[in-house]
DNA sequence: AGCTCTTCCTGAAAGC
DNA sequence: TGCTTTCAGGAAGAGC
């Protein structure tokens, strides 16, 4: 699934490719997962890339008037997220189109920008450029970039559990499953941990974790575990180094013990039941946090 | 506020 | 063997 490792790659893979460039042409095979895809197809052509950005998980391609002499006003941007099974590719017209391509953006050099997604989970719509700011607004901040004071003030006063806002778009944006539950191991943290009841060493070794396991999945260029390939169709190779995602029953690389799936905040969770002591269970080498019997229901 | 359930969609895998 | 059911999951929305 692509996540913010997958979709940095992706990105970094079309800046080679797509700015300067220009579009000739769009076309549309399905188009439930695309907003308003009339109004994409007509106001493409005649458009040239300026720059291709990452936001969180969403891909954003500026575009801007190609003639120089229509004022550039009109500035806009298309933005694409690749869902479960997306891949956005750049390659020659003539290749073969393999099943589930809905999106042709075909270029000016005898190439085209593919989008294929046999799910449709994806989205793919267009911002004006003086709407960008609110878009990103929605988004909560960059992994890679919030600082450490700022992540415990995200994080600290929340009852959610961890995996819950780990992976809640709107307090950090690019954060899936996948990595979520390997930042959580390398942090030594139960999914299903409150997260107001972890202590200040506890939030800094989550957010060096989230940093770090992102950065090494990023030079890894992301997971392949189902469909994720980068814009040249290569697949990456961190799901090689991924320590209990998708690896329940098997054993702890740290302590040997057997990696466990539980279901937590709607969504299969991997955890080592050894190095991540589940909340409220004795067993954890003791803080003077008992757990409480019964809290108050209502709130 | 935060949890669970549902919906979207397809293909793989399990069940019968 | 072959058909049917279940599951997986990012995100959004409903309902509790």
């Amino acid at each position: 699934m692509p996540e913010l490792p997958e979709v940095e790659t992706v990105v970094r893979g079309l800046r080679l490719s797509l700015p300067g460039r220009s579009v000739v042409e769009v076309r549309f095979g399905k188009t439930d997962f695309v907003e308003d895809p009339a109004a994409i197809a007509e106001r493409l052509p005649g458009m040239r890339v300026s720059d291709v950005k990452r936001l969180g998980k969403f891909i954003c391609i500026g575009l801007e008037p190609a003639a120089s002499q229509v004022p550039p006003l009109l500035k806009f941007a298309l933005i694409i997220h690749l869902g479960m099974t997306g891949q956005l590719t750049v390659i020659r017209s003539a290749e073969s189109v393999p099943p589930h391509t809905h999106g042709f953006f075909v270029l000016d050099d005898g190439r085209e920008l593919r989008y294929t997604d046999i799910r449709r989970f994806g989205r793919m719509l267009v911002v004006p450029e003086s709407g960008l700011a609110e878009f990103t607004g929605r988004l909560g901040k960059e992994p890679l970039e919030i600082s450490a004071e700022e992540f415990r003030q995200s994080f600290g006063s929340r009852r959610a559990r961890l995996k819950a806002l780990l992976l809640d778009q709107r307090i950090l944006r690019g954060i899936g499953n996948i990595y979520a539950d390997e930042s959580l191991f390398r942090a030594r943290l139960h999914p299903a941990r409150i997260t107001e009841n972890l202590t200040k060493k506890q939030l800094l070794a989550l957010h060096g974790a989230v940093r770090k396991v992102l950065e090494e999945a990023i030079l890894s260029r992301g997971s392949s575990v189902s469909d994720y390939v980068d814009s040249n169709g290569k697949r990456g190779k961190f799901q090689l180094r991924h320590r209990v995602y998708q690896r329940d029953g098997k054993p702890c690389f740290r302590c040997k013990a057997k990696i466990r799936r539980v279901i937590v905040a709607g969504r299969s969770s991997h955890f080592c039941p050894r190095c991540q002591p589940a909340p409220r269970s004795r067993g954890g080498s003791g803080k003077a946090l008992k757990p409480r019997m019964h809290t108050d229901e209502h709130g």
